[in-house]
DNA sequence: AATAACTTTTTACAAATGTTAAAAAATCAG
DNA sequence: CTGATTTTTTAACATTTGTAAAAAGTTATT
């Protein structure tokens, strides 16, 4: 469809650190000076399920999908947005190795922190405990969402839901992928979008 | 099915609040002298959705069920076991009404905390921050392991799992609500159990 | 511009699950 | 214990979704 690449949505760190929870300055810098920012090109897989994943990723830029690896399947669990944190739950809880694949579709702008580093400063400042108490909230909700979203509502409903939210995302993620978030085939997902013409 | 009453798990606040995150006597003691033991009866709604819910809740005995009502559909998102904490998300997050009713399906023993002066023990003590942390964490992994179950696995495996982590469950939960747990009608619950015999 | 590689839609058929209704079984109340 | 109520299973049929393969459309490369 020839159209051009479409404007994106960008996020500077510092805004996304305070939307989570608002900081003093002096524990912004804390976290801060913890950061690096990288950028992660086009179809690269920065988390890996099985490998220990020392990061936790901000993304400023671009887009990503986490999904899971099981036999021969492959289930998207969500698609990463500006804003949002990407992380190996169970690699961050509790240090093991985790399930998800995290890959950049676009070239991706990103801010990382060392997991081990940031768990120290949650030692070591009760606001900066509270921040990784409000982020862990936060992803609660999220995927709080997503379920709920998967046990009410029909794959139709749930497509129209996604291009309500990210109204460009046809363009910038092809419709298997979409179809493997959706928890439906490619071929029932053209047959939804068939019926919505 | 004549079997008398199956003997139940119980679990001391202490141990659940030490479970999630280990404390110092002092932050434990400020914790346990907001805490207050209530029973709630069999069939009582004790958070329901679209009203503030004042209390975290931490079962100790009994057995629950968390459901979301939309139109005239119900849905049971989990059930709840000795060690767990109960909330409505929005209202711990947030402050806002909230999807869950949360309903004792055994006459069961919990321990509640006024969330607004949880909230204030967070912002006074990093301990406590952290522990509020890790609570928010393994409610992540928790759904997340839900939502895993939903997108990877069959109905039949679902219903697999879900005897072998709580073999009595069926003596406890009747299969409707069982099979709303599954996400499947309790007709296809029963095709499940015909062809697992 | 032509070819190859990849993505999306369509088709035909199979399998799984839902719906409705009724029967069977289990449980509860008096 | 017995009848009433609730829960669970079974049956018949409809609908949805999946599978596999082909066709159509798009993109990338030479």
């Amino acid at each position: 469809m020839g159209w051009g690449r479409i404007t994106i949505g960008k996020m500077e760190f510092v805004d996304i650190v305070r939307h989570i929870h608002p900081l003093k300055k002096e524990d912004l810098q804390n976290l801060l000076s913890l950061s690096e920012t990288v950028q992660v090109s086009k179809n690269t897989v920065f988390i890996e399920a099985d490998k220990p994943s020392k990061y936790i990723y901000f993304l400023q830029e671009g887009i990503c999908r986490i999904y899971y690896h099981k036999a021969d399947i492959e289930i998207i669990l969500a698609f990463s947005f500006p804003g949002e944190a990407m992380i190996s739950l169970n690699n961050y809880v509790y240090g093991t190795r985790g399930y998800e694949n995290i890959e950049a579709l676009e070239t991706s702008i990103m801010t990382r922190i060392e997991i081990a580093s940031l768990q120290d400063l949650y030692e070591n400042s009760t606001a900066i405990a509270n921040w990784g108490r409000k982020l862990a909230e936060f992803e609660i909700l999220k995927i709080e969402e997503r379920l709920m979203q998967k046990l009410f509502k029909t794959a139709s409903e749930r497509y129209q839901d996604l291009i309500r939210k990210e109204s460009n995302i046809t363009n910038r993620v092809k419709l298997g992928f979409i179809a493997s978030y959706l928890g439906v085939t490619q071929v029932t997902l053209s047959r939804i979008r068939a019926n919505t013409r």
